[in-house]
DNA sequence: CTCTAATCGAGACGGTACGTCGCGTCTTACG
DNA sequence: CGTAAGACGCGACGTACCGTCTCGATTAGAG
């Protein structure tokens, strides 16, 4: 009867209407993420801005963190990507550059996760799929706990971009990428030369 | 009628029977913290937990967050007070250490506070006094905006700590201030020798 | 576009489809009632039954009543024919006796529906359309309103027919109809003779 | 946490605020139900009628059917209980009359719940009771099966009543009780002076 | 025997009532 | 006569079913 079982990936629909659906909801949250935090965040708020039905809501999502794990997770996880290689690279501060256009690139969609209502959230999830990466590849010094790099690296890194995207007066990509390199990275990679010297 | 204002500060309270509610009320929210997050914490439960009847949480709080705030404020103060001076002291590594040893003191409360469901909430708290104090003492390198000193170093050291709470294997004091100091305060400060330095 | 008008009589289909839909629905119907009641049944649970699409039930009727409505009139109305006529009978008890085989002869069906989760509805259906005929031909004594004699006696006879239906050990027609004219049939022609005698 | 038991009888209860919200929806039903059928009656409705909060009506009552059962269960026992005893009285004439003067003095409440729109729940309950009564007591006639002669008797009798209620112009008490003696206590008794002779 | 239009299944959708839960206010009965 | 217990109005929750709608995919029956 009332079966209707909630479908869990993005891509497996192709029914024109659920794109529609999803699509509005997605927006919706986005948009209403901007005005208040994630936790006071009502699910008939998002239908209603959506345009839907408040049921619609339930056809696509169990709850209200499922949305936001559609919208951001993929999200997250493509940004880690270009994230933890950055310990390994030869050339850290370039790939830490590349790191800062690729999110200048896609700045509403940032701004909207990290400095939205649902800030606390993303990051927390950014952590969580960092620690379950492996963590050897997140080794860098003897005297630091790999686990704690990660934690360190993922919440700085986090907290720095975040930072960034609040602000009105935009810094440019190279400019924060300099400062992450600096605070964050090359403590971690143990690159002093760059540390220590000047930007 | 139902007037009853509720008291605003801890202190201005003198009544016996006020001060045996609000610590049972207080030992009640860090009890259920270490279980649940906040968020999905009930005032019932608390109560309950508390041994007090229901209406009388209000009499002493207009809702959750007060109680948090009554319970976290000061003490999240307190810490911060000792937490900005690092910056310009001489001896930054020793003041770090008395940072840590001080928490470890206290490690009951600041486990729950920073490990328990309510972490975010206080994160948030701890950035948002840190900011709101004078910047100009965190002004360390010119390179690097005030702004983005203070919540780097703030949310730095508070995920540095939360980290440590939450481990079972207890680090000693010692060695968690060297970690915090090389990671976070010595490139804040520019204290080259030992950030560049091996421990 | 979805314009698709409702078939209003059961005869005016042609098409072997909708037979095949209609007859489906109306059996499933029959066969929820033997196990809840009407109104508890949900379209979904007769299309189901029926093996029917959802929507297509809509194609037929607009609404549960109209399947029952479909289903039932008319053997409400034949089977009225042949009770009205009990009180002008001479030989009343012959016609009563008859009445009870008819009865009989169908059942099955006659059990679902005035035993089934839709024996009120039904049963109301009943003395409706008793009272829409011609109530003259129901006045068969001076001392009783007609319209109260309509409704006691399709009434009563009903509430008679449903108890024998409704029996395990079958009674047999002739004992019923013999019950049937003696309580009810007798006392509203005034036939005082069989209404006082033993049987 | 949230407990809140339903109470279940109706004089349990002393706290004048319960008392007060119970009158209100007992109230509303009555009066909804001179306008509607009991099915298509909302409990939102039942409850903006009474002017209470919607979650107000299951901190008395777990569904729709309960508040009828509070509104009509011991009004139902009672008048069985003055219905039976007519099978057996002497004079039982006499008898029938007094119950129809019973009905008359609560003409308001009687004619709610007979000829409104829980009439075929407020039927069904009545025969339920009188079949759950022994039986022995109602077996006038050997020809007759006593479960039938509950079932016809009582039926017959709400029949008789419930048209009667819903007459606007009244029929007196004593006119219906000739009627209802004749049509159904003198054939269940066996009364053949009274059930064939002149009103 | 084909081909065209009616009928079908499947099920997403906007609605609305359900019954539950927690909130914060206000009343009551009890100690 | 002050306080705990808890009833209340409110509103969001997640579920179920309604009746409408759009989709192809058959499948009948007229040509």
């Amino acid at each position: 009867m009332g079966v209707e079982p909630v479908r869990q990936s993005r891509e497996l629909v192709s029914d024109a209407r659920q794109i529609r659906s999803r699509g509005a909801l997605s927006r919706a949250l986005l948009e209403l993420l901007e005005e208040q935090s994630f936790d006071q965040l009502t699910i008939r708020a998002i239908t209603a801005r959506a345009g839907t039905g408040y049921a619609t809501f339930f056809r696509h999502y169990p709850d209200k963190e499922a949305l936001l794990a559609d919208v951001a997770s993929e999200e997250i996880a493509g940004l880690l990507a270009r994230t933890i290689p950055l310990l390994h690279d030869i050339n850290s501060l370039e790939s830490t550059r590349a790191l800062c256009t690729y999110v200048a690139a896609q700045r509403k969609l940032w701004a909207a996760l990290l400095t939205g209502g649902a800030a606390g959230i993303v990051r927390e999830e950014f952590i969580r799929q960092a620690r379950a990466l492996d963590q050897s590849v997140a080794r860098p010094q003897f005297w630091l706990p790999a686990d704690l790099g990660v934690v360190f690296g993922t919440g700085a890194t986090i907290d720095l971009l975040a930072w960034w995207l609040a602000q009105d007066e935009v810094y440019e990509a190279g400019a924060i990428a300099a400062i992450l390199h600096r605070m964050v990275i090359a403590p971690l990679v143990g690159d002093s030369t760059l540390a220590a010297g000047p930007v």
